[in-house]
DNA sequence: GTGACGATAATCT
DNA sequence: GATTATCGTCACA
């Protein structure tokens, strides 16, 4: 399967966000493959979105303001990192926030880092809740703040590889989760869930 | 099944 | 010193 390349991501960041919906997130962790089709994501712009990191140009959020293809991971609330892609031409700022997929393989290596122990609670969840949310993916992945940086366009330790289409009568849009404030711009349907048909209740 | 709440540290003002 | 793009656990139904 092909990456997907930089012009991909140099797109206008809500577009990228509804794009980004089935394709391939994948991580090569101790030679071992791990992957799976993204479920969630979440857009996050510039100066017109006071939800963004990149609201203004900090140390922090120039990396928004760079190369588009290139991982924005950073760590929140003491404990947990999450994963975001660059968007936009160099100069625009913008990102989209990875807050699931649904895993494909090396579900073995995933288990076990997210504290899914053989046998324990027997006869319940059926890995629910492995990767359904952005701190608990990048837990499964081994994703942290080394990963900043580095380019999702190059199939070396994590990429973005083609993954399946989704169609539009099998995506939900909504505001973004876990935004507070009252800004006009928290409101907006910027948040993007890929719902297979026979799927239950949206999560969180 | 749903809803409340505290942990905990990087980043910014 | 305030804020925060979350998670796990607990109570309750």
């Amino acid at each position: 399967m092909p990456v997907l390349p930089r012009a991909f991501f140099a797109r206008d960041t809500v577009t990228v966000a509804r794009a980004l919906l089935g394709q391939r997130l994948v991580r090569v962790l101790d030679g071992h493959r791990l992957s799976g089709l993204i479920s969630e994501t979440e857009a996050y712009r510039g100066a017109d979105d006071v939800a963004s990191h990149a609201y203004r140009l900090t140390p922090r959020s120039a990396i928004m303001y760079g190369l588009p293809g290139i991982a924005y991971v950073y760590f929140i609330y003491g404990r947990n990192f999450c994963l975001n892609v660059v968007t936009e031409s160099s100069g625009q700022p913008g990102a989209v926030l990875i807050r699931g997929i649904q895993p494909e393989t090396g579900l073995e290596i995933m288990r076990p880092r997210r504290g899914f122990v053989a046998g324990d609670r027997p006869g319940r969840r059926n890995d629910r809740g492995l990767t359904d949310g952005p701190g608990k993916l990048c837990q499964a992945l081994g994703i942290d703040g080394q990963m900043k940086g580095a380019d999702l366009t190059l199939p070396g330790a994590l990429f973005i590889e083609e993954g399946q289409p989704v169609e539009d009568a099998q995506v939900e849009v909504t505001p973004r989760v876990g935004v507070c404030g009252d800004d006009e711009a928290l409101g907006r349907p910027w948040r993007f869930l890929w719902r297979p048909a026979g799927a239950t209740a949206a999560p969180r």
